[in-house]
RNA sequence: GUGGAUGUAGCUCAGUUGGUUAGAGCACUAGAUUGUGGAUCUAGGGGUCGGGGGUUCAAAUCCCCUCAUCCACCCCA
């Protein structure tokens, strides 16, 4: 404490206790991934700030007030990446990854994302999100698909009850038309309405309606829904969605409020949200974007995409408990004595040679008593002990931790019997 | 960026209106059991009381600043 360096704020180091649990999770999404055809993608940790500039849009938060931006010793303006799509894409256009026709291509991705936040439950400044982007796919059956993968990899990382949020924000023309609509709206009420809502109204009004300030709540009430004066396309799109949906049996449910944060959303959005979360409720979030690819590349291409916030993840099965401790040790070499401990280091060896997780005590200094304490806290199922009296017998004594008891093997075979021993459970 | 709460041992926390060598439980080490764990008992190690400044004969305790954590606003995964 005091003067020890601590880690920055809003980040935070994962202890040996919970990355275990945090590499099954990783593992189970990868599977998933792997079962919907998506291959892995590993873009830069910083990007160029326009990138994302260009990218989230300029009036979003994200880029206006949360991004990790520096200059290089060039003066070149790089930032750490606050999400992982702009990215994705970026590397869709310039490696040409679309086959065919229409571009196609399935992409994942995992890792740390960086904003400049004031940490909060859920909330931290490296956090780390699992996404997957479906790009070149325009037909409502991509949608589908990608809300489909996304429950799965939910389920298959543990959680258990789980429901989608789904909505559509319109096509580029609806979106313009709808904000003028809304725009008006705002500028004609006479009613409540909070500071912050009043401002956004002339940066990025859409973010009104998911404003939860309850001085906002009539206004929210009465304005239009975006949902509800779409055009004839994404209406018919979002409605296809719906029923490939329904088809799959994929649990969600409309919501006309859902409003996404990124400016780059077309048509379709989804959320998954958990009340056990705090205010950070949001587990995971997604959507359509149309026409972001068309903003690196001359040829535009339709996409849809999601990401989930793994640090919420983790954090809600752990509270669920639907998470197991990870194994420790399976066998232990207990020694007394200096010359015991230096044969027993070879020992431990040999049955790591064996693919046995094997614990031992290199500090040659703790008490027998000791050693068995540590072995039994880990977890062994048996242990190998030497002293003087097994050295001079070309002997070791083994020892069963569940039934407690113990006979003596040769010591020259002793790694090969315990490793026998445990595969035999 | 705004507000509220909180920082005492590795962890969870006591510490009465300021009073002398700052405590408990868990964990750790050793002993009881001269080489045998998961129970018990005993002993021990470990703290510049987040940091800095101030008030006072005296500060973990009161005041100011600062850093950090937690929660909410905001934002989003």
């Amino acid at each position: 404490m005091g003067e020890t360096l601590q880690a920055p704020r809003g980040t935070r180091d994962l202890l040996p206790a919970e990355t275990g649990r945090w590499a099954r999770v990783e593992a189970a999404l990868r599977e998933v991934f792997a079962r919907y055809g998506y291959g892995e993608l590993r873009t830069p940790l910083f990007e160029h700030t326009e990138l994302y500039v260009r990218g989230i849009g300029e009036a979003t938060d994200i880029v206006g007030k949360e991004m990790y931006t520096f200059a290089d010793r060039k003066g070149r303006s790089l930032t750490l990446r606050p999400e992982g799509t702009a990215g994705v894409v970026r590397a869709y256009a310039q490696h040409g990854l679309g086959q065919g026709e229409a571009g196609e291509a399935k992409l994942f991705y995992l890792g740390p994302m960086f904003r400049y936040e004031r940490p909060q439950a859920g909330r931290f400044r490296q956090f780390w999100q699992a996404g997957a982007e479906a790009i070149g796919y325009a037909d409502p059956m991509a949608d589908a698909e990608s809300v489909a993968m996304l429950v799965a990899a939910l389920r298959a990382a543990g959680l258990k009850d789980l429901s989608v949020d789904v909505n559509s924000v319109g096509d580029a023309e609806t979106r313009a038309a709808f904000r003028a609509r809304l725009v008006s709206f705002v500028e004609g009420w006479s009613g409540p309405i909070s500071a912050e809502s009043r401002a956004r109204c002339a940066v990025n009004p859409l973010r009104i309606l998911d404003s939860k300030d309850p001085q906002d709540a009539e206004l929210v009430a009465a304005a239009p829904k975006v949902t509800n004066h779409l055009g004839t396309r994404s209406s018919a799109h979002l409605a296809s969605v719906l029923r490939h949906l329904d088809r799959l049996g994929v649990p969600y449910e409309v919501n006309k409020a859902l409003v996404r944060g990124l400016d780059y959303y077309t048509d379709t959005v989804f959320e998954v949200l958990s009340a056990d979360l705090g205010a950070q409720s949001a587990v995971a979030g997604g959507g359509r974007y149309d026409s972001l690819v068309g903003q690196f590349q001359a040829q535009p291409r339709p996409a849809v995409g999601w990401a989930i916030g793994l640090d919420r993840l983790v954090g809600l099965l752990e509270q669920r408990g639907l998470m197991e401790g990870s194994g420790g040790a399976r066998a232990a070499v207990c020694c007394v004595g200096s010359r015991a401990f230096a044969r027993g280091l070879a020992l431990a060896e040999e049955l790591r040679g064996l693919g046995v997780r094997t614990w031992f005590d290199p500090s040659g200094r703790r008490s027998l008593k000791s050693q068995f304490k540590q072995a039994d806290a880990e977890g062994c199922l048996l242990a190998l002990v030497l002293g003087d009296d097994e050295l001079d017998r070309g002997e070791a004594t083994l020892k069963d931790m569940r039934k407690g008891g113990q006979a003596p093997v040769a010591l020259a075979g002793a790694a090969a019997e315990a490793a026998r021993r445990l595969a035999g459970d």
